[in-house]
DNA sequence: ATTCACCTACCAAACGGTCGGTAGGGAGAT
DNA sequence: ATCTCCCTACCGACCGTTTGGTAGGTGAAT
């Protein structure tokens, strides 16, 4: 039994219970161990809650970046950063459903730490946006509300996704991509 | 000291910390009563869970429907209902917070009649949205998952939204439903 | 006399966390 | 070869506290 084994077993049932309604009892029955046994491997159930914030940031962030880097488009770039993002979130539901959702359960003495990796993985978005608009191809002023706007729609995504859905992830990427870009109406120019 | 009165307590530190973090004593202390005493007003935690996502739906559903039933150009509604569901939402942030993040946390025993109750409200979205496909002003060929994107937006406003901030409910609103509308990208016909 | 709103005291269960103990395995010395 | 020593991984009992919920009683209003 290894560190990782637990705090995989901890994502997934935290994930799909919440923080505060999962007991370390839950966790240890997860991995067959006694509960006291979890002890030797974390030093907390704040440890774990923190431990999983960071994989699941890590874990977006350096995907996210690899699309980031590349050279294209602010179009294409877009469209790019939100297929890998829904894939990440999706094949990782428990682990991202934590990450966006438990967040709040961290206490004070760990936040600080948390938020900075947080503000660092936002700027890759807000930077992506901020190209297209350098680039004269969007039209918009504020790209720190987009930015919220964008991203309110691919995190919600967690809350009703069905991997046995009618759309795949990178379905549903796309689609939230054309409504982004090209609008709901229809161009009457 | 009215039920109402133990209610509105519970929903601003339930919206504010969840539910699984939240004690009766926590709601007592709040209504200055003593925990047992609460049980004269309502029958369970669970009940008071339940009673609060009943509210939010019905304070949501009315407002709506008000929007809905309205005589208007399809684009025009849809800027309309998005205003006033932000407005509901960041008015009532903690009651919001509760139906939107902590209806896991009902027991299945209360689940299903809360469920029709969510159905109907994304009904509501769904029709305003079908109407702006039948008139033929929206293109999309999937209003379910349009809805689930507007609602995403809209809903993970919630998270961030700071009432102090430079942005007011209405601002927000106009700007998603910009991008939503027109898309990102300049119309370069 | 009854009802209402509330208090105090209590319960069993569950919580996160600690602790002493131990089985097993590997390394070093004899 | 065997004995010693330590380390890792785990058990299971236990700690104090908190949890949701119950029961019996009290005093004021009707």
């Amino acid at each position: 039994m290894s560190r990782e084994d637990i705090l995989d077993a901890a994502a997934k049932i935290i994930g799909e219970n919440g923080y505060h309604a999962t007991s370390m009892r839950d966790i240890a029955e997860a991995v067959q161990l006694q509960k006291g046994s979890l002890y030797h491997h974390v030093s907390s159930k704040q440890d774990i809650l923190f431990e999983l914030l960071e994989q699941a940031l890590n874990l977006l962030i350096t995907h996210l970046e690899k699309v980031a880097d590349q050279n294209l488009a602010p179009e294409q770039k877009i469209r790019q950063a939100m297929r890998a993002y829904l894939e990440i979130l999706t094949t990782n539901i428990e682990l991202s459903s934590v990450l966006l959702l438990e967040h709040r359960s961290l206490k004070p003495e760990y936040q600080t730490a948390h938020i900075t990796r947080r503000d660092d993985f936002e700027s890759i978005w807000r930077e992506i946006i901020q190209e297209g608009i350098d680039a004269g191809q969007f039209k918009t002023t504020d790209p720190a509300q987009v930015t919220r706007t964008l991203l309110g729609t691919l995190n919600w995504t967690i809350t009703w996704f069905n991997p046995n859905g009618p759309l795949s992830p990178a379905e549903i990427a796309d689609q939230s991509a054309n409504v982004f870009l090209n609008g709901l109406l229809t161009c009457n120019e």
